[in-house]
DNA sequence: CTGGGTGCAAACTCTTTGCATTCGG
DNA sequence: CCGAATGCAAAGAGTTTGCACCCAG
């Protein structure tokens, strides 16, 4: 019943806090494996899963893709590019939030989740370009 | 180029429409196929996702599992119970949101999915039984 | 020692796609 | 007619799981 403390734990943990970029476990997989190309895929999905649960990082659910992984836990949003898929923080924190968790139909509730989708930068410029040609 | 009007596409969005519980596309096509065992899973879901993108229906991602379908297209949230893994309205509307799309590091924001998560009356009456036992 | 963790491959879930056929306009 | 839409089956992406082996405590 005890939880070890296994090198895969650590070097799983380790690259998804190195990594800003809010990987998906594919990247995640990717990134690990090039260092230890021994750790396999299900271990590093197994870890990356414990730590969602234990709310040691985020689960970024994105539509229309895998989910995305983030190792900052303190209150913060999300914006996914519609374009190129890339994921940034919001990191203007959404007090009124709070006091929107009654009022569901009887529901206790636990959590929300909250992310934007829009454009990034580059994207916005490409789509200039685009329409200016 | 001229979309068509076939009896499959009346027979899902009428069938989705009389659904009010958020179903996901496999519940869509297996009360479709209860009528109408000739229609196919692949059209249901290519019939869904043309709704999903002409706004005339919404799809709700839930975190581990399926995509939800809702014919309400009005701005409205979801709930959903991380027990039995239900989904409910959140019929409040939030007005708030509006004023927070921007300041989101350069993007340009097209969207926002807000989901809520929680325990619905029931899950919660059996979580009490379960309790005190 | 011992059972939690790992690696591998196979299975699984949900969804999309290639292709021949059908049928709405 | 003609090509958009369908049905079928097979493939695809993402993720989980069964099992034998391994190793942290």
């Amino acid at each position: 019943m005890q939880e070890r403390n296994t090198l895969q734990k650590r070097i799983v943990h380790e690259t998804l806090i190195r990594m800003c970029n809010h990987p998906t476990a594919d990247e995640v997989v990717a990134e690990v494996q090039s260092t230890y190309p021994t750790i396999s895929r299900a271990t590093v999905y197994r870890i990356l899963n414990k730590l969602a649960d234990s709310g040691e990082a985020l689960r970024i659910r994105i539509n229309n893709g895998a989910d995305h992984f983030d190792h900052q836990t303190f209150p913060h949003y999300h914006v996914h590019c519609s374009s190129c898929g890339k994921v940034a923080d919001v990191t203007m924190p959404v007090k009124e939030l709070g006091s929107m968790l009654s009022d569901t139909s009887g529901y206790k509730i636990l959590g929300y989740s909250l992310q934007f989708d829009g454009l990034c930068p580059e994207c916005q410029k490409n789509e200039e370009i685009e329409a200016g040609a």
